[in-house]
DNA sequence: AGTCCACAGGAAGGGCAGGCGA
DNA sequence: TCGCCTGCCCTTCCTGTGGACT
């Protein structure tokens, strides 16, 4: 039998793997960002009419998840405000991230989320929406600055609230008495641009930037350049970054998902108390991140969603062809034996439709003529993995 | 060409909870 | 405590639709 004490022993005594694990999350920042030199320029020129106390353009970014979009808007606008310091200038930098849940996904809490950055307390909830805009501008106009309101995955916050927000935001600086205002918008969503009332396609996209993908040879730059940091010298077997690196570049040249993939490698080796992280760790490491997102993302889920998919994947072990009306039939007697009042067909049309986003399920319309029109539903997961999810939803359900 | 199925999905609105000021 | 305002989840009602069948 091992002897608990055994293993914690052997873990003290073991060399560490890691020297600084948080070089290798995506809110670390690194001094340089390798390959973004060019857009790191741009930017920087675009936004340096700040220093003037003019007002600079409003700016849009564009690029898939991992490009580094965040980092280097986050990187300059930074340098930005320190190097105003240094001229008696003020510049304020807000950022919000719309994707993130209770910050920024309505109009009502991007505002007071602003206003909150800005110093000015705004209950969550509660005001009339014309006193919260009312707030926004009177804590950017309260003194003579430049504000930088950096607004990340701004089509998140379109798609669910629409772009009035926008063009009122747009409109602010003609109401400014002293204070400027400029938006930077930052998405990965290529088209949303198109999408947006032409009014306020124009002035909020006065200059572009797009961030291309990263290939595989760059994203082994950047994990050498972080592992460097992250690890102790020789914790790093061979082809390790390069592997993370290609498994990376498949998925879009994502930078995110290649430092997620070195460091979960590294997690899982440094779990089993191994001194070296191997090409092994790396498939695990892909393995363990895939699943345990799906595993997270099902158990947020609330119980109706749950039991919505617990009926498909009832329903797909049968058949090959799922549609939403047998899903429906099927989960109103989950429902009846779990004592949960179903909801209508419409709303678990609407769940169906989330968990497709969600990447659980592919939820196709298609026509069977006289049959109808419906969807057509598959899992989107390994039969490993389905296993996982049915044991995670009997044990929640 | 027209019909008809089984939904998709948009629009409007109800009910509730959280939070405010008076 | 009350009236008001918001977001959120949900229902109800509705129109739209691809393609097999008549």
């Amino acid at each position: 039998m091992t002897n608990v004490q055994d293993i914690f022993s052997d873990y003290v005594k073991a060399k560490p793997l890691f020297t600084n694990a948080a070089a290798l999350t995506i809110s670390f920042e690194p001094g340089t960002i390798p390959h973004r030199e060019k857009q790191v320029e741009e930017l920087a020129r675009a936004l340096a009419p700040v220093l003037k106390c003019s007002r600079p353009s409003n700016l849009f970014i564009y690029g898939k998840t991992g490009t580094g979009k965040s980092l280097v808007a986050h990187h300059v606008t930074t340098e930005l405000a320190k190097a105003a310091v240094g001229l008696g200038q003020k510049v304020r930098v807000v950022n919000i991230n719309c994707k993130m849940k209770r910050g920024a996904d309505t109009e009502y809490r991007l505002l007071a989320t602003i206003a909150k950055q800005l110093g000015r307390e705004v209950p969550f909830t509660g005001l009339p929406t014309d006193q919260v805009y009312k707030a926004v501008f009177e804590s950017i106009d309260s003194e003579k600055q430049v504000v930088l309101l950096v607004i990340d995955e701004i089509d998140a916050l379109v798609r669910r609230t629409g772009d009035d927000i926008l063009y009122n935001l747009t409109r602010v600086n003609s109401e400014l008495k002293q204070a400027k205002l400029a938006i930077i918008g930052i998405t990965n969503d290529l088209g949303f641009i198109d999408a947006l009332d032409p009014r306020v396609r124009s002035s909020l996209s006065e200059e572009e930037f797009v961030f291309p993908p990263y290939n595989a040879l760059q994203l082994q730059d950047i994990l050498r350049q972080r592992a460097n940091l992250a690890f102790a010298p020789g914790a790093l077997g061979p082809g390790v970054i390069e592997k993370a690196a290609a498994l990376a570049a498949q998925e879009h040249g994502d930078a995110r998902r290649a430092l997620d993939l070195l460091r979960v490698a590294g997690e899982l080796a440094d779990r089993k108390g191994e001194t070296v992280v191997t090409t092994a760790h790396v498939d695990a490491s892909q393995d363990k991140i895939d699943t345990d997102s799906v595993l997270e993302t099902i158990r947020s889920q609330p119980r109706q969603s749950q039991s919505v998919l617990a009926a498909i994947i009832r329903l797909a072990e049968k058949d090959r062809f799922v549609s939403t009306g047998d899903v429906w039939d099927v989960y109103n007697k989950i429902c009846v034996d779990q004592g949960l009042r179903p909801l209508t067909q419409r709303r678990v049309s609407d769940l169906i439709g989330e968990l497709d986003m969600f990447g659980i399920i592919t939820a196709r319309v298609i026509s069977k003529g006289r049959g109808g029109r419906t969807r057509d539903i598959e899992l989107a997961l390994s039969s490993q993995l389905v296993e996982k999810v049915k044991s995670l939803l009997t044990e929640m359900m």
